[in-house]
Order: structure tokens, then sequence, then C-alpha cells
DNA sequence: AAGACGAAAGTGGTTGA
DNA sequence: TCAACAACTTTCGTCTT
């Protein structure tokens, strides 16, 4: 079950304001703005007739990471610039150029194939939008700040897309990521400790309800199931069940449990394989659910009603 | 025969001296 | 920098349905 009311990254805070005009969701304890890129579609001037119309429109393509150089670029070096300048000047210009040529070629070039590859893997992997914005702006980061170096870019990339991921509440598995970019999940991990930390990042310790909804999904289990395995997560979560331990393993336990409450019982490989965890592990937190919320009586209640 | 279970040994990462 | 450590995996043998 999606959880709609949405909280502050920063300081977990519910207390957010939406602020329309703006287009901005803020965060009223701590002055965090979350959200600045919804975008308003009315228009704030009003065209009389088709000539105004013309001259009172002016956007072009909107400003987006995912463009190499946030569709903004400035280039010195125009020739009709050139004409108008003599002697000296046109010594200072060619410096100029020349110096934001050494500057910006080297990022730029490199963050054109990144994005490239970021966009493929984002859309192999069909993330929403708003998390492709958010991996180029930390890639983007990444390579301003020479992150990148002596890492292969697509690792970066693959590591700028975990954490994009993670930010935004909706997780993939590393193995998932891995797939997709064919960068080995260690190296993936790797890059993405790195980039966070050096970028100072916060993110939220990815919660096991957050993959439950892609999991039950891809096992074709029932809305209740799926409940049913988010409560059984929350009652955990309150006995510190959960602490220490892999999200993904916590959740794919919860659901199998909530499966056989069910009467929709899956096996433990079936849930093990789009989790992304061993079937031991599902055991083991399945055993330790077991033991600690007392659910077997669940469980034998739906055997007997089936006979 | 397939699935569930559990023991044992191995792996990669974190932590604390 | 190294060793201890916890979580997770792999492998394999046994029990249950």
């Amino acid at each position: 079950m999606a959880e709609m009311v949405k909280k502050c990254p920063e300081c977990g805070g519910i207390n957010l304001f939406w602020n329309r005009e703006k287009g901005e969701i803020i965060c009223r304890d701590c002055g965090l703005v979350i959200e600045d890129k919804m975008v308003d579609f009315t228009q704030e001037w009003r065209e009389f007739d088709s000539s105004e119309s013309e001259s009172k429109r002016r956007t072009g393509a909107p400003m987006t990471f995912t463009q190499y150089d946030q569709g903004l670029g400035t280039e010195i070096g125009q020739k009709s610039d050139l004409f108008k300048l003599d002697g000296g000047d046109r010594n200072k210009f060619f410096r100029l150029r020349k110096w934001q040529y050494r500057i910006s070629t080297a990022i730029e070039r490199n963050l054109k194939l990144a994005l490239a590859e970021l966009k493929r893997v984002s859309s192999f992997l069909k993330l929403p939008k708003s998390v492709e914005e958010e991996a180029a702006r930390i890639y983007t980061l990444a390579v301003q700040r020479g992150l990148v170096r002596g890492r292969s870019m697509e690792s970066v990339v693959a590591g700028a897309l975990y954490a994009a991921c993670r930010r935004h509440e909706v997780p993939r598995t590393l193995d998932e990521l891995s797939e997709a970019s064919g960068i080995e999940k260690k190296e993936i991990g790797r890059t993405y400790r790195f980039v966070t930390r050096e970028l100072g990042l916060t993110i939220l310790p990815s919660n096991p309800a957050d993959y439950i909804a892609r999991f039950s999904s891809a096992l074709n289990l029932s809305a209740e199931t799926q409940s049913k395995s988010i409560e059984i997560l929350e009652r955990a979560q309150k006995i510190e069940l959960t602490s220490g331990r892999g999200p993904t393993g916590i959740a794919s336990a919860a659901l199998y449990v909530s499966a056989l409450i069910h009467g929709e019982k899956r096996t433990q490989r079936e849930v093990a394989d789009v989790a992304g965890v061993t079937e031991v592990t599902i055991r083991n937190r399945y055993k330790e659910l077991l033991d600690e919320l007392n659910l077997e009586k669940e469980i034998k209640k739906t055997k007997k009603k089936k006979r």
C-alpha cells in the first residue's frame, strides 16, 4: 500500500506545506524545499489576439539536469561578437575562450556520454522521471567535484541512480541496478557509498515496506496479502526485529508469511527470486517473525478454513 | 519428487582498537 | 591497518507433504 503522506527527508517531519503558486513543497519544521520541480501548467499572461500570443510567449525547453548543460549552455565565441572588438580586447577574448573551452569541454563531454547511459539504464528499469532527474543532478555534482576520476563513468552513473531511487523511496535492489547497467554489484555499492558521502547526501535507511508493492505484484499477490505484510512489517519494526537486517530479506519474509495466512502460498524459492535473496535468508527472517509475533495461530486458522 | 528446514563453511563489509 | 563480528550466501543432507 503506497503511503501517500510524504515525509520530510531531512527531519522526518510530516508538516509539509504546498505552495501552489511557486510549485514548491516546503517542510515547516526545517524549512527544506522538498519538491521544487513541480510544473505549473497555467499561463500567467493572457492572450487577447493572435499577435499578442507571439510576443508574449517566451519559453524554451524546460530546464533539466538530464540535458548535459542543463539546457542553458553559454558559449563565448560567437563570431558576431568578434567584430565588435579591437586589438587588445581581441586577445583577451581569445584567452577567455580558450579558458572556457578547457574547463568545460572535459566535463561536458563526459556529461553528454554519461547522461545518455543514465537514460538508457533508467528506462530499462522503468524509473520515474523524477528519479532520473535526481540521478542526473547527483551525477553532475559528482563530475564537478572530480569524483569520477579513477572510477568508470558507468559505475558512477549506476551509483547515482541507486542513490536517487533511495531518496525517492522507490528502491531498486543492487542486483537490479547491476543487471541494467552491467556493473558489478559491489562496484555499484562502493561508488554509491563514496558519492553520497562526498556529496553529503542524506539517504534515509531504506524501508522494507517500500519493496512490498513491487515484490507482491511480481508474485501476483492480492491486495489483502500486501497490506497484511505491511502490517507485519510494522509490528516487526516496533520490537526492533528489522534493524541491522537487509530490508529485502525482511520484506520478502513478511510477504511470504502473509501469503501463507491468506492461502495464497508461494514457495520460498519464488519469493526469494523476485526479492533477490536466498531461501535461507527468508527462512531465517520467517522463523524470527513466527517466534516473535506468534503468527502460527493465524496460519493454522486459514489451514482449517480450507478443509 | 518437490519443497521446507537446518547445519556448516565461505564471502564482503563494518567497526573498533 | 588489522582482527573480530554480524548478516547473508552457498552447499548439502534430512525431513515433510
